[in-house]
DNA sequence: GTACACCCTTAACAACGTTAAATTGAACGT
DNA sequence: ACGTTCAATTTAACGTTGTTAAGGGTGTAC
């Protein structure tokens, strides 16, 4: 599994041919049939597998401490608490979605792998527990913290899908996206494509941009309500 | 163009070939590669064409007037104006999501047709533009209206990729999901199998509460920012 | 009437996912 | 030492896929 993980970073999604992953682990291609049903039941496994990597990663950045964010990601996109102090439910909720993405970018077309995939086993559920468990302490009912985890997860799938395309993906940093061109093909719509510069550069900080406002707005519109 | 989309409804993306579509158009599959350089290039094609469709489902929406919204979405979700009214920008903001959304469910995997495809020509710019341009008059800075778009975007897309692979495609009503056959496999996970109930079923709602909170989280992170 | 752009055909290729059947190799009881 | 059983893999093959190469018609322009 950490196998067909590798090949993806080497060759992409395009490339990902079972004869290939079978070649890595010194075997022939029908012999993973017998470890695995189909192509696509690799695929659902390999996104099982990214989870799971999520879900470590969310419990080092946790026991390590706050401050030592010096890692891959490193962005962190400066204290966004305006006045007062911010929930103590949002940390966690937005550091959720911050492993994710991270661990996501690890993997060349990872976003594409991770979306719309089923996960296999029940594994997941404990990580999903503990999120869902934080979130009704702090004073959401099941359905709205249902829903809080729901939004921020199709934004992070969605952002990284996004980012993958059109950043190139960053294990390779092949197939990238040029913003100058895309301005100069745009020059009739100069909003659009001065706002290329916005979107298109500075990754780590747009994602925070947008999960400061989720987060925000979730406390807004989905706990506040229910008070 | 067209055809392809017919085609991509009746097989879903899995079975989307050269061969059918042109065999749709009653011509040979190598035919295609005079109007198309590639497969890719057919699919950036196809997702560029859903965007046209999304920018028309949405101009129809707004002069249709606000009230007689009883079409495929309906949802709408109550008004969530809980004190004043709802700033002006928020309605399009939002109104461009659900068109995006509505459209993107008409197909087959529209979802990952759509993301992390890039677009082709420059028409897409002229939509791009006047959103843009409404969230600078209400007072966003450039960079604040780029990232409030980002987000929404990243969100719809997610969200329709997560619906479609969950809910099964709406055009054929296959491949669903079962929620109890879930809470069933969770049972040791409660409040993640719960969650399952409010998570997967009620789609429109979920849409609605988690742009709902985007929209109130970009207004006071983004917009109020920078006053 | 010949040149040229346009649109399509037939033939073929390497590569893919997948299946069926035969084969190896170790473990185990007798 | 032998036969059985089971897990894991091999070889061979099938149908299908995206794509290329080479060429055949049909129209309009000069």
């Amino acid at each position: 599994m950490g196998t067909a993980l590798r090949v993806l970073n080497d060759v992409g999604l395009e490339g990902l041919t079972l004869r290939r992953i079978a070649n890595e682990l010194g075997v022939q291609a029908p012999a993973l049939y017998w470890h695995v049903k189909s192509k696509q039941d690799l695929l659902d496994e390999m996104a099982t597998e990214l989870l799971r990597r999520a879900a470590l990663d969310f419990d080092e950045a946790r026991e390590g401490g706050g401050g030592e964010d010096i890692g891959a990601s490193g962005a962190s996109g400066g204290d966004r608490t305006g006045e007062g102090s911010a929930p103590g439910w949002q940390e966690p909720y937005a550091q959720a979605m911050r492993s994710l993405r991270r661990v996501l970018l690890r993997y060349r077309d990872g976003g594409k792998v991770f979306g719309g995939t089923r996960f296999r086993g029940t594994e997941y559920g404990a990580h999903m527990d503990r999120q869902f468990a934080a979130l009704t302490e702090a004073g959401f009912e099941l359905r709205a913290a249902a829903r809080a985890v729901m939004t921020a997860y199709a934004y992070t799938i969605g952002y990284v899908v996004e980012e993958q395309s059109t950043r190139g993906d960053m294990v390779t940093g092949e197939g990238g996206f040029d913003v100058d061109v895309r301005a100069e093909r745009l020059r009739e719509h100069p909003l659009a494509a001065a706002a290329g510069y916005e979107m298109f550069t500075e990754y780590d900080d747009g994602f925070e941009a947008g999960l400061a406002a989720i987060a925000a707005g979730v406390e807004a519109t989905l706990l506040r309500k229910n008070r």
